[in-house]
DNA sequence: GTGAAAGCGCTAACAT
DNA sequence: ATGTTAGCGCTTTCAC
């Protein structure tokens, strides 16, 4: 059994408000008592009761992770640095997956973790942002990757169609005019995709071309499956092939990649391909992936700091706030024009 | 506020008792009764204060995972399953990452979480079997991948020496004879990397060869970037070149293909490449990855199996379990032989 | 079938 | 400077 602070006390000889004030420094305790309580704390092994922490405070330090999957390779590195940021601010995170699934979203916004975690952070796939804020409680809570026009809870976001535009702008300045954009979301509610596809059409205005509505292709998912069956799908149509594509996500670019391989369309040489989310895959793949990066430190860092200001100052009216992390564009092979293939090492 | 079980009871004119009974189902309510708290319990959103509940059971239904990396693909994969095993049995998990560091490893072991988990599933990467038993307290723990030969805890792992061994075996098999091992680490102290390393050997032996201190390439991690600088020394080094590699991961396998790419090497056709995991972007990877694949479902179950019968039976003397789950050889485009070019899609 | 009350381990208000 | 104690919300023993 582990010992308690009565347990303690009792072998110091003080009182349990004593070995309470030498463990958390709270008030001033002379040297002499200090000292023992201290052997007495160290013989014992003592190890603060979480729980009872948590009961008297009103707080566990647990907080939530809404993703939609741990082991994609965007939200995983997401992931990791929100496990650390959390951990310099003493919290512990809490992760749950919903596979993009709505009713996964609203079970863990109400349900299972809700009543335990002091914050949460989601990333939402199927719910729209005036759900999302229905679903929760009191519980305060960040948006990522979310532009909630209603501003009904803070959000972090990269500007979703300054990159997209951007991206596309990048690929028209390489020479290529049939630009596909592979990863619309129809059945998305989260506007990321609807954001990235405005930047992809802004971009072609901007240099007086029309988007073809052919060359924009939906798609189920965003893995690496959904990318290569939408790049067959726009190869078997017929029409003129595209000469580059834009993908909402890395892995969907490689997955477009290995669509071209199979079907014998190089890249870059026939393909240019740029992708979004700046994953590790992409450093290293075959021809290594142009990609916009967005800064995943950042968006960690102020999703945390906002849901500190929430927890911290309770009864704060302070207005959701909107965030927006940098990002740059990452030029690496899959873009490079054509006859200039260089072999630099992956940057 | 949120309604604790005394405002449930006293808007339903009920005892807490009652209440409590009619949230657990734990005695027989009348109908009626239950009926009226019910009622109660919906008007006013009771949730369970989980702190309350846990001081009480003296358990928090926390699980600690502690691995190296969140992001790496392997490692993401088996927490998201780890996860979705964990919540089957209600239980939530809290992911820890050590980045591979000895003194990280001590640290979650001890202290930051240790009082709050009822349980800790541990990958081992910088710390041997002994010293984690004296690290860990009395809490269950479960260590993956580890051979722990002093049998300190219950451990889940594939049998790294045969799977090794049928993965040169299959190098081989297609003709290769001057094989490369990229990834022992001699820093490390968990056994997994020398095992691979002795079925390596074995399979060298067996067919009559002698294994090459030259073709045995130390790592200092198993990442992308580890396995392209081995391979670069590997080709440095002057003498003849290998005609194949088995690296101890997926991860070193995809940098081992990028320095190929990048020094004209031709895989499959000069140098075939054995992975080992099975990680989502092998299967993705210009030329597609052959690799060893773990069950990583039933590496996720099994642990918390374990897990679950130490929790549940507290005063239990089970000996330590040693689990082996089943592992296969997938072969793909990076071994196939030469001339078989075969361009199936990603399997 | 239901109520009263103890107690899990901790913090903090109140006392000395 | 330090002791005493109420009470956080819950489960459960004991009593009726």
């Amino acid at each position: 059994m582990r010992s308690s602070l009565k347990d303690v006390a009792a072998r110091a000889g003080v009182s349990v408000r004593t070995v309470s004030n030498v463990v958390n420094g709270s008030a001033s305790v002379s040297e002499k008592t200090r000292a023992r309580v201290q052997q007495a704390l160290d013989e014992l092994g003592y190890r603060p009761n979480l729980a009872a922490r948590s009961l008297r405070a009103g707080r566990t330090g647990l907080i939530g992770l809404v993703i939609p999957e741990i082991h994609s390779p965007y939200f995983g590195e997401l992931a990791g640095l929100l496990v650390e940021a959390a951990q310099r601010r003493s919290w512990t995170v809490i992760i749950d997956q919903t596979h993009g699934r709505a009713d996964e979203e609203r079970r863990l916004l109400k349900g299972t973790h809700a009543p335990i975690v002091d914050g949460l952070i989601i990333s939402p796939w199927a719910l729209d942002a005036s759900e999302l804020s229905e679903q929760a409680g009191p519980t305060p809570m960040v948006l990522l990757g979310e532009r909630d026009p209603r501003r009904v809870a803070d959000h972090v976001a990269v500007d979703n169609v300054l990159a997209a535009d951007e991206a596309t702008r990048h690929l028209l300045e390489t020479g290529r005019r049939r630009i596909a954009a592979i990863g619309p979301q129809p059945e998305l509610r989260n506007g990321t995709a609807e954001q990235r596809l405005a930047g992809y059409r802004r971009a072609l205005h901007r240099a007086g071309l029309t988007p073809d509505p052919a060359l924009e292709v939906p798609v189920p998912t965003l893995h690496r499956t959904a990318g290569a069956r939408a790049m067959e799908e726009l190869l078997d149509r017929g029409g003129p092939a595209p000469d580059a594509v834009f993908a909402f996500s890395d892995e969907l670019a490689l997955g477009i990649m290995r669509t071209a391989r199979d079907r014998g369309v190089r890249v870059p040489e026939d393909l240019a391909v740029v992708g979004f989310d700046d994953i590790e895959d992409g450093r290293f793949s075959n021809p290594s992936l142009t990609t916009v990066s967005p800064d995943k430190a950042q968006i960690a860092e102020r999703a945390l700091q906002c849901l500190a200001d929430r927890i911290y100052s309770p009864g704060g009216t302070v207005p959701p706030q909107r965030i927006t992390v940098p990002h740059r564009l990452v030029v690496r092979e899959s873009s490079r024009p054509a006859g200039n293939g260089s072999r630099s090492a992956a940057s």
